[in-house]
Order: C-alpha cells, then sequence, then structure tokens
DNA sequence: GTAGGTTACCTAAAGGCATTAGGCAATTCC
DNA sequence: GGAATTGCCTAATGCCTTTAGGTAACCTAC
C-alpha cells in the first residue's frame, strides 16, 4: 500500500481544482477521494466534516484573493488602485469561479478572522486612502465598494449581463468612472428627504 | 389514504417556508415530503427533480420580490423611489432569508425570462426615469442599482456588517444618498487615465 | 537492523437524500 | 355502478457522509 501524502492543505487545494472544475457545489469528500485514488474514509483523518472542507478550500481561496489585491494595489493610488482593485476581484472570480463561489461561503466570525478576513477590508481602506473620505464615511464607503464588487461579479456569474446589449466590460469600466467620481464627490449628510417613507401613504413629490 | 392534495405550487411554497426556517441548501425534496406527511416517491409525480422543486421556489421569490417592488414604486419618483425599492430588497431579504437565497439561484435565461425576470430590470428602469441618463448610461445605472442592492444585502445577511461600527442601517442609509447623488451627477465618458493598467509597470499618480 | 510505537490508509456498516419502476386505492366521468 | 385516471404507496438502486475499528507502512532508537 504506498501512501498518498494527504494533508488538510492538499485536500482544500484538490478541492479548489475541482470546485473551478465541476462547481463548488459539487466539491464533495467522495470526489475529492477520487481524486486522490484513496477511500472516502481516509479524508477523516485529515478533515473533521465535509463543511470542513469547504471552509478550507474557503480560507484558501480568500488567501488568494488578498494576495493578488495586495499585489495589484502595490504603487497605486486613486482611480488607478480602485481600478486595479476591482479587476482583481472580478478576474479571479472569471478565472477560478468555483474559488470565488467558496469565498462566498458562509464562515462563522472567527474562522473568517483567523483567514484573511480581515485583509480585504483592509485593501479597501487602502483605496480609499486616495480620496478625501473622514470616518465614519470612510467605512461607508468600503462598504459600497465591497457591495458593487461582489455584486457586480455575482450577477455577471449567474449570467445577468450576458446576451443584451452594451457589453458586460464597457459597463465595468462605466461603473469604475462612477465610483471614481463619486468618491471624489462623496455628498455631506441629510441631503435629501425622509429616507424611508411608509409604505402606503404618499409623502409628495421626491424633488 | 387520505390524498394530501400535493401540486407544485403547493410543495414550491412549502419549500419556500422551509427555506426560511432551516435555510435555502436544507430544503430536500425529502424534507417537503415529510412536511406533507406523504412519502417521498410521491413528489415526483409533482416536481421532476430537485433541482425543479429549488426552482420552483426560487421563481416564486422573484415574483413576490416583484410585486413588492411593484407596490413600493407606485406614485414614487426620484430618490424616493430609488429608497423605497432598496429597501424592498433588502427588507425582504431579511424576512425571508431563504427565500432570498432561493431568488439567487442560478436560472437558465429561458426559465428566468418566463418568470419575473423581466420585471425586476424594468423597476430599476423606471426608478432611474426620475434621473436624467440616456443610454446606454442607463443600463449602466440599471447594473450597478442590481450590483449595490445585490451585493449589499448579501454582504450584510452573511454577517458583514454586524458586530463592527458605524451600524449597518447608518451606512445603507448613506449608499443610498450617495447613489442618489451620482445618478444626479453621472460623469460623462472617460474622465480619467488608462481604466486598465498592466500589472506590473506604474502608470504615475492618479491625479 | 529490528522492535515498538505512531501514523496513514483500509474495510465495514449505518443512515440520509435523489430518483425510478411498478402497484393499489381514491376520485372522476360516463 | 363500472371504467379510466390520478395520487400516493412500496421497493429498490446508487451516491453521499460519518464513525468504528483493523492492518500495514513509516520513524525512532537501541
Amino acid at each position: 500500500m504506498v501512501r498518498a501524502g494527504l494533508t488538510a492543505e492538499r485536500l482544500a487545494r484538490a478541492g479548489a481544482e475541482l470546485a473551478d472544475e465541476v462547481g463548488f457545489d459539487q466539491v464533495t469528500v467522495s470526489a475529492v477521494a477520487r481524486r486522490f485514488d484513496v477511500k472516502v474514509a481516509s479524508l477523516y483523518s485529515h478533515v473533521k466534516s465535509s463543511h470542513d472542507l469547504k471552509t478550507r478550500i474557503a480560507l484558501l481561496a480568500l488567501g488568494e484573493l488578498a494576495d493578488r489585491g495586495a499585489a495589484a494595489l502595490a504603487g497605486r493610488a486613486g482611480k488607478d488602485a480602485l481600478a486595479a482593485l476591482a479587476n482583481v476581484y472580478r478576474d479571479y472570480a472569471r478565472e477560478h469561479p468555483g474559488r470565488y463561489d467558496a469565498a462566498r461561503l458562509r464562515l462563522d466570525p472567527a474562522t473568517a478572522a483567523a483567514g484573511a478576513g480581515g485583509r480585504h477590508a483592509g485593501m479597501a481602506r487602502a483605496v480609499l486612502r486616495g480620496y478625501d473620505l473622514a470616518e465614519p464615511d470612510r467605512t461607508h464607503a468600503v462598504r459600497l465598494l465591497g457591495s458593487v464588487f461582489h455584486g457586480y461579479v455575482s450577477l455577471e456569474a449567474a449570467g445577468g449581463f450576458s446576451h443584451s446589449a452594451p457589453d458586460s466590460q464597457e459597463t465595468w469600466t462605466r461603473i469604475l468612472d462612477a465610483l471614481d467620481a463619486l468618491l471624489r464627490n462623496w455628498p455631506a449628510e441629510r441631503p435629501g428627504p425622509a429616507e424611508r417613507p411608509g409604505p402606503a401613504e404618499r409623502p409628495g413629490p421626491a424633488e
């Protein structure tokens, strides 16, 4: 019996590859075992459960993403940095759809913090150093960037923007323009009418 | 033997309830059968497969969301409409997390179109009638709104903004302010330097 | 260099979900 | 009321997860 040399690390890597090939939801302890030509039960000495395996894949992906982000951000500022970081997420999702899905896995806060969780928020904060925003607007902006990046990339992956004009690439470019403009021109607090009108009554025209 | 009165419709509704209670990924043909106190195989006369069941739940959720959106938009314009539609998505996701997850299911284009697929884009377009945007910027803006709404709501559901200041509600309010400002002030094409600098060279400071 | 301990992978088994085939009972339609 | 139809059933297969306990390979030391 030749030993396969399994480790939690190698299992996660194999799972990540599998995810990119057949989809993250198809990643199963059995499938990974098959890939190593090993019996299923053998994996349970290295990972606690199917969920544990998936968590490790998620952490792997988050780490890779953070690495790419850090590399892309080095030596850039302002809109240049904004676009670079945004493209890291989008490109990663296109190159590694399974891993990107994995990165979206619900992690409990402790696990996320132990992994690359904080690095991502840190990168968004770094981008915003190129703009003139004080707290708490800086945090609001961090969350906006996260929302747009994640939202756009998932909708694009789901096929939301294919088969319809204009091109998804063009929209992406223009959205980055728009975000840049918005960050350079962040509105002061309370510029408009009531934020949250009741569901029935009509509080008058908005303008 | 008393008949349970199963229909695809009722199965989808039960599945939606189940999703909100225990999570969409826990929705299984077996679990729904249990809920009707019926044997698993019986469901297969009404739905083709597990995937078929999940698709029906997704379409149910998308329809409910579109109904709420239409109701919220009636008689509103401008920022008021923007906030109303945005809150529909966020509130729905908070009230019905399982259904909201279901609505995120990858649907093939034909299925999505047959359901409420188009209504959602239509609602975003309706909101944008309150702003001065011509094509193709209007489409870019539709996609931006979709990305922000979906992105924010999923990150919030994943717990991304809890346990940290400022409050998620405050960020949401300020993001809507910001989007309103952005839409009233949408930048013209090509305001900045190269959108996509190469990975290594540094094209100079952004400003 | 081989004895002992540890580690890595195995066999076996139980339990859950998805799916199909074929049967009988409840409803429906003349 | 009898025939046709429909609705739910039993039975069976196959894949997945997880645990318990066994055996063979490796490592350590004398």
